[in-house]
DNA sequence: GCCAACGTTGGC
DNA sequence: GCCAACGTTGGC
């Protein structure tokens, strides 16, 4: 099973607010490379999630895709802040999916405890520069970064 | 098709 | 809040 790595900003969504909300539409993604990922995952796969531009930016927890690709509305909606004049609704540029909460970590797993892991050595997470906000995460990395944070493997 | 300018991301 | 790095846009 592919595993994931969605970023947030922990000051706008982070992930006690997806355990209060259960649910939550993955939606706003608006880079061609991420949402590729995105129409990548299945219903089921398993995702890390990750506090960005956060004081100590790390994984948070666990989350699961509970609905796979669809289209994300708010392209078409003027007000909307990721509304795009330019997609198409006959062919929608931007998709989402929708996820749940499965297990916050005991403490975030910072960036700096997870560029320690040689697992996560060639990473779009690691790597200077990379912005991707949507990334897949080898099973050897989410098996790493949940040992790392003193959690058994989850199915 | 090039590339400068721009807006955004995200660690620090 | 700063700013390096990046992706996108649009003039040419």
């Amino acid at each position: 099973m592919p595993h994931w790595l969605l970023k947030s900003e922990p000051d706008v969504f982070g992930y006690p607010d997806l355990e209060r909300v259960g649910r939550e539409p993955w939606n706003g993604v608006r880079n061609y490379q991420a949402r590729n990922f995105l129409r990548q995952m299945a219903e089921g796969d398993l995702c890390l999630f990750y506090h960005s531009r956060s004081k100590t930016p790390g994984v948070a927890g666990v989350a699961r895709i509970t609905r796979a690709a669809h289209t994300d509305d708010l392209q078409f909606d003027p007000a909307s802040a990721y509304f795009d004049p330019k997609s198409d609704p006959s062919q929608p540029r931007w998709s989402m999916v929708e996820v749940e909460a499965v297990r916050a970590f005991p403490a975030v797993l910072t960036l700096e405890a997870i560029r320690a892991l040689p697992e996560w050595a060639d990473s779009p997470l690691t790597r200077k520069g990379s912005r991707l906000s949507v990334l897949p995460v080898t099973p050897e990395q989410f098996g790493a970064a949940l040992a790392a944070a003193g959690l058994a493997l989850i199915n």
